[in-house]
Order: structure tokens, then C-alpha cells, then sequence
DNA sequence: GGCGAAAGTGACGGGGGCGTCAAGTTTGGC
DNA sequence: GCCAAACTTGACGCCCCCGTCACTTTCGCC
């Protein structure tokens, strides 16, 4: 009984360790440094002074200063992604369909603060990196979303992409808005742009 | 009657001329350079390329690239916030405040190409270098044209900040959207924005 | 506890953009 | 037509960042 002969879960060796906190420091003093002084003016030096590490080092974990930046917003970009996603999913109307959508990603925002600022200083950057998908790559999946329930007939016939390009500017524009508030308002928010849209949906329906 | 006489009201003399002609192209390669590949990756010599002038020239009309950029934007966005804010000035009812304004800036996108380009492109560059004012400096503005139609009863109570930065936020991107089509169709994006906001300020209006 | 492999270190060469300035060219006045 | 002032030119020196690599340190294993 020395030791816990359970198949180490997680703790593994020590190089395992140090490794995964390296490339966790990095990551993390990236999406600072980004959020700081942007994309285009950080260097590899601004990260990894961060950190503590040699610069050197950086090039063990990521090729170069691009990989780093795409690394830190899929990670991000899925949660934030798959939460609003799963509100959509999950509604049995289209007041719980926008209401839910637009609440799970004030919530992401008001929770994870730095990668709200790490997209707002970057948003061109992010939009000409990936530059089919928008904002967080979350638009498309908001058109499919909306074509899904327009087929459904709980929308009625608009166009879609500009609803869907209406919703997502709102929302980034209103969530900068929210976070600037003390406390974030996370609720005035949702329930704000729902009954924005849900009113504005209603009137271009009956054209 | 060899010349007219009266004082030569604007081709003055040759010097003048070349003058103003350089820093025109000037400005004009800005605009292209960074539209194309962005403020950060854009270096003074790139401009200059495009002019067929000297790179020393350049430093003779601007101190430096940020000047250029500050100066190009200046020239345009105070015209599209002119157009947009007389459309606002002029309304006589919440319809026509909305519609106007909506019309008066779609119009101005789908004429101003290289300027929408630009704004596109180097968005959240604009954001952070004059960092009050917003996406084009507009937004003050259409919180204060806000607040007075809501002071004379037009329009009812509600979160004027949320609404004016919804409809900033759904106006670029919807613009993104109306440009890319062909022909570029500001009629139909214009009463899609308006009709939404109407929609969604009566809902909004009734809580 | 000692050895080989893996990881960390930071000085270095290379490349590129910036702003300057001495020399050359054009302009406008006389 | 001539000259001084205004303007243009592009090579130059400066600085800063990048990615590499020979060397050192740390770790895992026997």
C-alpha cells in the first residue's frame, strides 16, 4: 500500500507535467499579450517573456506565432461555439431559440473575459485568418440553425442571411456593451436582443 | 485676352498642382495597401510602391503611417456620417429615422467600395486607435440622435446604448453582406435593417 | 547513482522596415 | 536665361525581430 497502484491518472510523469504546464503558459500568456497589444505588433519575444522560458523554448511547443494564435481560439471558440449551439438545439420554440442562444453567449462572455478581449482586439485579424467563417466561425452554424427552423416552419420566410448577419453583429456589439457594465448584466443582455429580434422577426414575417 | 485673367481659382501654379496630385495617390495607395493586406502587415514602402514615387517622398506629406491612416479615414467617414446623420435629421417619423438611416448608409457602402474595403479589412485597427468612437465614430451619434427622439416621444422607452451598438453591429454586418451580392442591392437591405429594428423597437417598446 | 535521451537556454546570423540626408532635379521670380 | 528655393531621390545606418543550434540541465530508467 505504498502508493496508489491505480493506473496514474492524470498526474504522470514529471516531464509530462512540466510540459503540459509550459504549453499551458504559453497559451496563456499569448492570449494576453494578443489581447494587449494585438495580433500583428506581438512578437514571439512579448509571449515568451511572459512566461519565463527561454525563446527557444517557444519553438518546442508551436512553429510559430500564427499556430499559437489558432491553437488559443479553436480551444476557445468550440466551448463557446458548442454552449450556444446546445441552447438552440434544445428549444422547442423560437422565443427559447433566441432567448437561449443569445443568453448562453453572454454568459460565455461575462465567464471568460479574456477571450471575450482577445476577440474584440483581434476580430479583423480572426476575420481574415479564417476568412470564411466569421466571428468566431459561429455564423454559419447560426444560418444552418435558422434554415432548420424556418424548413420546421417556426420562422417565417426572410432572409436568412442577413438575419443571421444582423444577429451576430448584434451580438458582438451588445456583449461589448454588457461586459462594460458592473455587474456584466448578463440577463438585461438576452433579454434585450430576444425581444429585439423576436419583435423584429414577427414584422418582416408578415411582408 | 490671351489667359483668363481672374485669379486662377484652383489649377494655381504647377507647383501647387503636383502637390496635391502626389498626395493624393498617396492617400489613394494607402487606401488600396490597406485594404489589402491590413494597417499592422502594411509598411510605408508598400504605399510608396504603388505611387511610383520615392520612399523620402512619402515623409514629405506624412510624418509617418498612422498619419496616412488617420487622414484617410477622416476624409471619408466624416462624409458617411454626414449623409447618415442629415437621413436622421430630416425624419419626421420613427420610420423614416430608421429607413433613412439605414438607406443613407447602404447607399454609401455600395458607392464607396475602396472605403468599405478599408473599414472591413482594418476594423478593429479603427477600433483601437480611436478608441472612444467606434466602428466609424458614428455610434455617438446615433446614441445622441437616439436620445433625442426619445425625448420628443418618436421613440419608446428602452436601453438606448444596447440599441444603438445592435444597430451598428447588424448594419456592418449586414453590409458585408448586401456588398457582396450582385448588384449589391441597398433597396432590399435597407428595408430588411429597418423593418427589423421597427419590429424589434415596437416588442421592445411594449415591456 | 550513473547514463542516455529529452528538454531548455540564449547568443548569433540573417532579413527587413524605418526615417534621414546629401546630392540631384524642377520650378518660379527677376 | 539665370539663380535660389522647393522638392525629389534612393542609398545608408539603425534597430528589432525571427528561427536556429551548439551547449547545458533535467529526467527516467536500470
Amino acid at each position: 500500500m505504498s502508493e496508489p497502484a491505480v493506473a496514474a491518472p492524470l498526474p504522470a510523469g514529471r516531464r509530462e507535467q512540466t510540459k503540459a504546464a509550459n504549453r499551458a503558459a504559453i497559451l496563456r500568456a499569448a492570449g494576453e499579450v494578443f489581447a494587449d497589444i494585438g495580433y500583428d505588433a506581438a512578437g514571439v519575444r512579448d509571449i515568451v517573456r511572459r512566461t519565463g522560458l527561454a525563446s527557444g523554448t517557444f519553438y518546442n511547443y508551436f512553429p510559430d506565432k500564427e499556430s499559437v494564435f489558432r491553437a488559443l481560439l479553436e480551444e476557445s471558440a468550440i466551448e463557446a461555439r458548442a454552449r450556444v449551439r446546445a441552447a438552440r438545439r434544445s428549444a422547442g420554440s423560437l422565443e427559447q431559440f433566441v432567448h437561449g442562444a443569445y443568453l448562453a453567449y453572454f454568459r460565455f462572455l461575462a465567464e471568460d473575459r479574456p477571450t471575450f478581449e482577445l476577440i474584440r482586439r483581434n476580430a479583423s485579424t480572426i476575420r481574415t485568418m479564417f476568412d470564411e467563417p466569421q466571428l468566431g466561425a459561429g455564423m454559419e452554424e447560426l444560418r444552418d440553425d435558422l434554415h432548420a427552423a424556418a424548413d420546421g416552419g417556426t420562422l417565417p420566410e426572410l432572409d436568412i442571411e442577413y438575419l443571421a448577419a444582423a444577429m451576430v453583429g448584434a451580438a458582438f456589439e451588445i456583449g461589448v456593451r454588457m461586459v462594460e457594465r458592473h455587474p456584466p448584466d448578463v440577463e438585461g443582455a438576452g433579454a434585450f436582443a430576444s425581444a429585439l429580434f423576436l419583435g423584429g422577426i414577427e414584422r418582416l414575417g408578415a411582408a
